[in-house]
DNA sequence: GGTATCGTTTAAGCCGGTTCAGATAACCGC
DNA sequence: GCGGTTATCTGAACCGGCTTAAACGATACC
């Protein structure tokens, strides 16, 4: 029952324990013979090594954080699986922390969970104005931002500003004059999702001489019901948009539910495009902005075991912007000049 | 920057470590007065213990894997949901492994992962006859399966049976005859949901004097793209189905859209009902048999804790479960008598 | 006043690795 | 044959808590 250590192997293959630990880890300064023999004792003693011994003695935990508002939500899942690819296969623990978003309140805030505990933390689109990721940045260790950028830290996220200039450029070579856009937080800040592309929106608009005009403008929860709600909003108004952008393939899900309900269906009648390349957009012939989600999540797990290993060696900090691309489907379509 | 040990504690206290140690962890023999002093000194010398020491001291690790072969994907997800909040809330830290599955076989095997870095496991929907499985069984520790059941190791799952009964006893009851089936693996082993699910169709359709005929049945893999290939599968059959069981949400939406590709409408031309009670079911109008996915996750991890604290007294192995109920939305309807 | 009792506190060993200064031995060129 | 390298290996001091046996002090009892 007595778990086997690194003595015990030591006294089998009779070298110290220091030689077999340098052995096992294939470090040099070891004699080829000698290793092959450590290896084999250790397999045959059927030997594992304790994580918390060599944490302890090391100083390095082989293990990262991700800090995520959601984890069931299709952006976050992805990413998600992302990262956790990458730490995989370099034999990294990860660790899953979810904090409090708008919604709930009740989580402990997470910083104080990573000191001693992690050798980094991965952040998943937490606002930048959120004190929560201060605290996290405060921590001073290897950091790596997904899907919202802040001054001096490696961030790794889609071109928002572009992404949401691609949709609403689409609807506008369509025709459409009226042109409405469904988004998350109301009060966006600078450094998130939002804010650019709301940012994208209003320039391709004023581009295209068209009127930037709050009418048109609809806010709510980055999620399906909230997209319905907000393109119930855009629906009642005295005079309807002719095209929608919404920031998000499930707002705009929500939105085309609301139009059904309504009679009304989306690329005949009003056009409708997304940002995300959900899986589901395909279901339901939804024109999106594709990101490469499950990309955001790899890049930004490899970025951050690069700072981990360099650990101390200054280098610049990197900001990584993914490209996205145009998938039309049905959604979309021409302003019939009725 | 060199870090505060519990010895610095222990000098400004004036006390020794055994009792800065007690004191902060909550345990007896310590006075009051005392205890309140170390936790001060603690806040204001902002000490935060050691995880790899405290481990390595007690034995004990305060974390747990789950491990699962999907991430990203609805059901997977939710369930890990459910599990991260009941251990963020223990302080438990969660690690997340995820294992190979069918399509990629590239990961490590998780259980040499597990030894000596978890207090226990909590497995998602590995088949039981996946060797994977039965070597994180074989390390003998705390653990709690979700989706599938074993021998001996308490499980939470739905009444999988049961689940396709409903579904199927709802067709039946809208006067369908010929009632196709949509699954997972063809060579479904015991103790899985596929095999239950389809054991359960066979039941209802045999209780109702229908005839269980081959043709009807279509198998695929567990996906919106597997689901669409199998709906084409009943769909070039001589004879269609006036309804079909599909044994996830996700394969009844492929389904779907293999009918509208086809011309076909679901409710109106062919019933759909599905098993999960994915958000997305609701945005499509699916019917489906809907299960409390996030609980899952929640009483596997409550049940995994409860393990873990009971440690070495033993207990009855706890088979849990949950209820399903069915939605009922307008792609399934009575067979029409045309 | 002496002793038993009980709650509180401490000293010191231990958990199982890592690491570094120094020992050993083999090999080198001169 | 000798000082100097170089490659390999070891002893022992950590890393930072936990835990147990024993000490301590105060109260209680006889």
């Amino acid at each position: 029952m007595a778990a086997i250590t690194i003595r015990d192997v030591a006294r089998v293959a009779g070298v110290s324990t220091a030689t077999v630990s340098r052995a096992l880890r294939g470090l040099p300064n070891v004699d080829e013979q000698t290793r092959l023999r450590v290896q084999r004792v250790a397999v045959e003693l059927d030997y594992v090594i304790s994580p918390s011994a060599s944490r302890l003695a090391s100083g390095r935990t082989g293990s990262v954080a991700v800090i995520t508002p959601y984890i069931a939500r299709w952006f976050f899942s992805t990413v998600l699986s992302g990262v956790e690819s990458v730490l995989q296969s370099a034999g990294i623990d990860l660790l899953l922390m979810s904090v409090s978003n708008g919604e709930s309140q009740l989580r402990l805030p997470p910083a104080p969970r990573l000191r001693r505990r992690v050798d980094g933390a991965i952040v998943i689109a937490i606002p930048p104005e959120d004190p929560q990721l201060q605290q996290i940045l405060d921590l001073h260790m290897p950091t790596s931002l997904i899907g919202v950028s802040a001054e001096g830290v490696p961030s790794v996220t889609i071109d928002d500003v572009m992404a949401a200039r691609i949709a609403t450029r689409h609807l506008v070579n369509l025709g459409h004059q009226r042109i409405g856009i469904i988004g998350g937080a109301t009060s966006a800040v600078p450094y998130t999702a939002e804010y650019d592309r709301f940012r994208g929106y209003q320039e391709v608009i004023q581009e295209a001489g068209l009127q930037v005009d709050p009418v048109l403008e609809a806010f709510g929860h980055f999620t399906i019901a909230g997209g319905e709600q907000a393109m119930i909003n855009l629906l009642t108004q005295r005079q309807r948009p002719t095209a929608v952008f919404a920031m998000s393939d499930e707002m705009a899900f929500g939105a085309m539910r609301a139009l059904r309900s309504h009679g009304l269906q989306p690329g005949r009648d009003i056009s409708i495009v997304g940002i995300d390349g959900h899986e589901v957009s395909e279901l339901l012939d939804l024109t999106t902005v594709a990101q490469p989600v499950h990309e955001l999540g790899r890049i930004a797990a490899e970025e951050l075991l690069e700072q981990i290993t360099m650990n101390g060696v200054a280098q610049k900090v990197r900001v990584r912007q993914l490209d996205t691309h145009l998938v039309v489907r049905s959604s979309t379509a021409p302003l019939s000049t009725t």
